[in-house]
RNA sequence: GCGCCUGUAGCUCAGCUGGAUAGAGCAACGGACUUCUAAUCCGUAGGUCGCGGGUUCGAAUCCCUCCAGGCGUACCA
């Protein structure tokens, strides 16, 4: 509807130009909102206003002129007022809503869908955390949120893939290793000490248990950091098994976890270093090597080469995102916790230094989650090992429940995960509050069937017998649904979707204790059942993108 | 010190890239189940949009000062 009434307004801009109202330079792209106060009609437009201060006339003035040249041939509109400063005020023609159901019926399950992605070729990393333990609870936002946008875009007609990035080489990794090792010496009984840089989480000793359990009591008497490497292969295995686990067990899943060691066999650092070389950005001091981001906008160079010949972990960082795009990928979304925000300058520095768009990367910043049980803090900390996992949410609150809280927010806004909360089912957790009207909806729809009442297709629809305000509310949300997917796919914000469901779960929960949609009279009937399963393909279709079930009974 | 994010009802947060009288949920208070699911609904109350300037027809939204909280400021990842 929006749409149909820009092209209207479009259309009303390039008659005057026609006509000489004034010049066809500067016009402006025309919105179109919805109106908040019915006064105002369903929608309005500023396009007066916004034209005024160009063309120099008064606002009012063009919109006398617009509604002149505003040709409604469709016949939609039952009038345009002119109200306030110069606001464009439309009222829709009430019998045109109920048409716009026409689309949801045709397209089902595919309805808020679009292809205005075209194709374009997308790659979303998200997660990417170091396979050197569970995932925790801090992840589990990041995922959902990942995870999402890319049933958006997927939905929106992107070609979207999702990846992990493992970054199994480095330091943390030989701590991993070394953490395992040395508990695996304290079960052969050997007094170790434990380091502080080492991962004291009771997984360290189940793998470390698991280990000896395969391998038998005999290591090597080497207490050399040689057998470190051994160690850490099989503690990053195990470890990203049970992540993928978790995450599946999430319903998060990905086309690829790509290894960050693949980047150093396949000698994609060389050749990166050649690559900025070539442009002037690397320069040698005190044995390092350094990339000269301050030369897009950094605040101060960063090492790419290490004194010790060790490359950094932004240099695979940079190598990863250059072959990114080689791979084809022309737009690139991270998803970072937003305590790496710090780091954007450098990796925009660094794609721009291998001539690539800024805007081709979109960085998702995800705010730190504060774990709470009945509104106390839970205190975390990775390396000590307390810290509650991904798997227990999971597990306590169920999978529904947990995603859905995740989504409430916008990303870059702190969240409070309250446990108890979240799993509490009651109308202080909104995931049921909108389950619930689907399960009802599943419900009448199941007595209908009882009583052989058959679910009328559009053409056999009375729609002039859905006129409550209730209604027409109703079918304005819901018709407005591919505007909400087109907006989150455009923001990348997924919570839109959530508070639109939860502005739709209202009007219908509203709409049920009001009126009765099973009646004795039969075409009422029939027009309400018609609308209610569009109700309910709508949210069964929202819900779907956040990967939160659809129940038709609770 | 510098940089980024945040500050909106008692609490948790929306506010659609400048629009009309700032919204929702929870909590509080008062009501509604012999009816298609009460995990629901209806009503009441609740605000100096952190403070102060500026930009313009118009600011919660954009710019600047200040205040408060968080994060970052590595040859860690």
């Amino acid at each position: 509807m929006r749409s149909r009434l820009a092209v209207l307004i479009e259309k009303a801009l390039r008659a005057c130009c026609d006509a000489g109202f004034w010049e066809p330079g500067a016009l402006p792209f025309v919105e179109v909102e919805l109106a908040k106060d019915p006064a105002h009609g369903d929608y309005a437009s500023n396009v007066a206003m916004v034209l005024a201060s160009r063309v120099g006339r008064k606002p009012r003035e063009i919109a006398e002129r617009l509604v002149g040249q505003i040709h409604d041939t469709d016949k939609i509109l039952q009038k345009v007022e002119i109200a306030g400063p110069g606001f464009l005020n439309f009222f829709v023609r009430e019998d045109v809503w109920a048409t716009l159901l026409k689309d949801i019926e045709r397209q089902a399950d595919r309805y808020g869908m679009s292809d205005s992605g075209k194709g374009r070729k997308v790659l979303l990393e998200f997660v990417s955390a170091n396979p050197t333990g569970p995932l925790h609870i801090g992840h589990a936002r990041g995922a959902v949120v990942g995870d999402v946008i890319a049933n958006i875009l997927a939905a929106s007609g992107y070609d979207i893939s999702r990846e992990y990035y493992i970054n199994d080489a480095g330091n943390q990794m030989a701590n991993l290793g070394r953490s395992v090792l040395l508990r695996y010496r304290q079960l052969l009984g050997e007094t170790v000490h434990f380091p502080e840089n080492c991962y004291r989480g009771d997984y360290i000793k189940t793998l470390a248990a698991e280990l000896l359990d395969r391998e038998g009591p005999p290591c090597p008497n080497d207490n050399g950091e040689s057998l470190i490497p051994y160690f850490t292969d099989y503690a990053a295995g195990a470890i990203l098994e049970g992540i993928k686990e978790d995450l599946g067990a999430f319903g998060v899943t990905f086309d690829r976890y790509f290894s960050e060691r693949d980047l150093y066999e396949d000698r994609r650092l060389d050749s990166l270093l050649e690559d900025l070389e070539k442009g002037g950005f690397i320069y040698r001091e005190e044995e390092t090597l350094w990339f000269r981001t301050t030369a897009f906008g950094d605040e101060k160079d960063r090492v790419v080469v290490r004194k010790t010949g060790e490359p950094t972990y932004f240099a695979a960082d940079i190598a990863y995102h250059q072959n990114k795009y080689e791979r084809g990928f022309d737009f690139l979304i991270d998803v970072w916790g937003a305590d790496h925000h710090g780091y954007i300058p450098r990796i925009l520095a660094g794609i721009q230094a291998l001539d690539h768009d800024k805007d081709s990367l979109r960085v998702i910043l995800v705010q730190l989650v504060n774990l709470l049980r009945d509104g106390k803090p839970i205190a975390m900390s990775t390396r000590s090992g307390e810290f509650v996992t991904l798997r227990e949410v999971v597990d306590e609150v169920g999978r529904d429940a947990a995603r859905y809280n995740f989504l409430m927010r916008r990303s870059d806004s702190h969240l409070d995960f309250d446990l108890e909360l979240a799993k509490r089912q009651s109308n202080e957790n909104p995931v049921y509050y909108v389950q619930y009207a689907h399960a009802r909806i599943a419900s009448v729809l199941r007595t209908a069937g009882q009583r052989n009442l058959v679910i009328p297709s559009y053409s056999e629809v009375d729609r002039t017998l859905l006129k409550l305000p209730e209604e027409i509310g109703l079918i304005k949300t819901i018709t407005r649904f591919p505007e909400i997917v087109e907006g989150a796919a455009r923001t990348l914000e997924p919570h839109r979707l959530t508070f639109y469901l939860n502005d739709l779960a209202g009007l219908f929960h509203s709409y049920y204790n009001k009126n009765r949609i099973i009646s004795e009279e039969g075409p009422l009937t029939a027009a309400r059942l018609f609308l209610v399963v569009a109700v309910k393909i709508v949210i069964g279709n929202a819900l779907k993108l956040l990967g939160v079930s659809s129940p038709e009974s609770m």
